[in-house]
DNA sequence: ATGTGC
């Protein structure tokens, strides 16, 4: 790898534009020396599939957690300019805002220990998880497309959550240009019974408390403290934007054809972002977006019941405000500075997370002096981390950074190596506490088949593309 | 990630 990559910085590939006869700029990829070594050539070859694309401008990136992924590689982000460029499918990824959220609570470490057991189990029992799970909220067709385009408004106006949540939710949880007629009966319906659910495979819940504080200031604006304790949340679109995915990638074989848009990989089948086509996806795809945010607003809601039933807190003694909510496979419209003049671009992050900086519109005004929060999911047996935007971002990866741990063994490795017994008895005896709705996720899920989320967030915190607030470590796990 | 396939 690395007699093709060149080394720009201590942490900064850049995959040079004549590595393929279609590239229409560089590669960057964002790695450390091992990571360089350990790097899969598929990643590299859809970095060079993205760079071929319509419109791109500047580099087509990959973050530190960059794998192998549909068409574009997981850890990427790609900026399109709206004038001539094109939206993908492929770079958003099929769980369409996959994303995480984080809430703080008002209880330390010690309080809340001695009802970890009782508290996974409500949760479990509260919160529906797993392959095909189904929530516990009847929707009709007709109030499912007022989810879609009303995303977590939807949910506070029936009682699932407070007024104050949304500003505190990346596009206060309900993106604009959403259109429920575009989306499919059959995605709708898929989505249907499975709103307000976990899902499975990386999905999950945790308690976890603040293990290290790296900066006190910004700390104290996000309103995290060491041994407070605080929950996560990872989850997706389910079903719903995993049929829109599938649904607009065929759409788009056919536009990608009719526009002569030559593609190096089916996988990245796309359109012009101002055709019919591209115009009809972005619509479809922010309901895949709304419907997520609704899904991490209802198990919030749950959540904050089961603390209450649990600890027996009274509602109002209970403060278990969102922290922040950050997308992780989404295409959005942004302005960015590039070659020095403003542009209106169509940035595609999937399996990245954006970065604003200090300053920046579009982040809650409360931490408008430090930047957005960031939030940096480990493996279940590590840690992971809350960081910070910054303006290198702005300037450097158009706002974004990495999304989590990455994978490193695949999850048919990982279930040969581990079983989901031994890592759940591992767990236990390092303190957190684990409950899985399948048998085998645990195994799929093992710490071992992740890279080292420490070494992550050095990286991007190095490179000062977001920087670090804290770490968290996990008391209680929740998996699908 | 996913009613784990075209």
């Amino acid at each position: 790898m690395e007699d093709i990559l060149v080394k720009i910085d201590e942490y900064i590939w850049q995959l040079p534009k004549n590595y393929k006869g279609c590239m229409l700029v560089p590669g960057r990829l964002y790695l450390n020396d091992k990571l360089v070594e350990q790097l899969e050539k598929e990643v590299l070859e859809q970095v060079a599939n993205v760079a071929c694309l319509p419109g791109i401008q500047k580099y087509s990136l990959a973050m530190p957690d960059c794998h192998y992924g549909y068409g574009f590689c997981i850890g990427g982000v790609a900026a399109f300019d709206e004038e001539d460029g094109v939206i993908s499918p492929g770079g958003v990824g099929f769980d369409i805002n996959c994303g995480v959220r984080l809430i703080r609570t008002n209880l330390t470490r010690e309080e809340v220990q001695p009802f970890i057991k009782e508290l996974v189990k409500t949760l479990f029992r509260n919160i529906p998880s797993g392959l095909g799970s189904k929530g516990k909220i009847k929707l009709s067709m007709g109030e499912i497309d007022d989810v879609l385009e009303e995303g977590v408004y939807w949910a506070i106006k029936n009682g699932y959550g407070w007024k104050k949540d949304v500003k505190y939710i990346e596009e206060n949880g309900c993106i604009k240009n959403a259109d429920a007629s575009l989306v499919s009966d059959s995605a709708k319906k898929r989505g249907l019974p499975q709103l307000g659910s976990l899902g499975s495979g990386n999905h999950f819940l945790e308690i976890q408390y603040v293990d290290e504080v790296f900066d006190d200031r910004v700390a104290k604006v996000y309103g995290v403290e060491k041994d407070q304790v605080l929950v996560m949340i990872h989850s997706g679109s389910r079903g719903l934007g995993h049929q829109i995915c599938a649904d607009y990638l065929r759409y788009m074989e056919k536009a990608a054809r009719k526009y002569g848009i030559k593609l190096p990989d089916r996988q990245l089948a796309c359109a012009p972002i101002n055709s019919e086509e591209g115009i009809r996806y972005f619509k479809a795809m922010n309901c895949g977006a709304n419907y997520a945010w609704t899904n991490r607003q209802l198990i919030t809601h749950w959540v904050r019941e089961s603390f209450e039933d649990v600890l027996r807190i009274p509602a109002e003694d209970l403060e278990m405000d969102i922290i922040y909510d950050v997308a992780h496979n989404i295409a959005k419209r942004e302005v960015h500075k590039v070659d020095g003049k403003l542009k209106r671009l169509m940035v595609h992050r999937k399996g990245a997370t954006r970065s604003f900086g200090p300053g920046c519109e579009d982040i809650p005004s409360k931490y408008e002096s430090v930047g957005q929060p960031i939030i940096l999911p480990g493996d279940m047996g590590s840690a992971s981390y809350l960081m910070h935007g910054t303006e290198r971002a702005m300037e450097e990866t158009f706002g974004s950074t990495a999304h989590g741990a990455g994978r490193v063994l695949s999850r048919a490795k990982a279930v040969k190596i581990y079983s989901s017994k031994e890592i759940k008895s591992k767990l236990e005896s390092m303190g957190i506490y684990v409950m899985a709705d399948s048998k085998g996720v645990l195994a799929e899920e093992c710490p071992e088949a992740y890279k080292d989320i420490d070494i992550v967030a050095d990286i991007v915190h190095n490179i000062g593309i977001s920087m670090k607030v804290c770490r968290m470590k996990p008391i209680g796990v929740i998996k699908g």
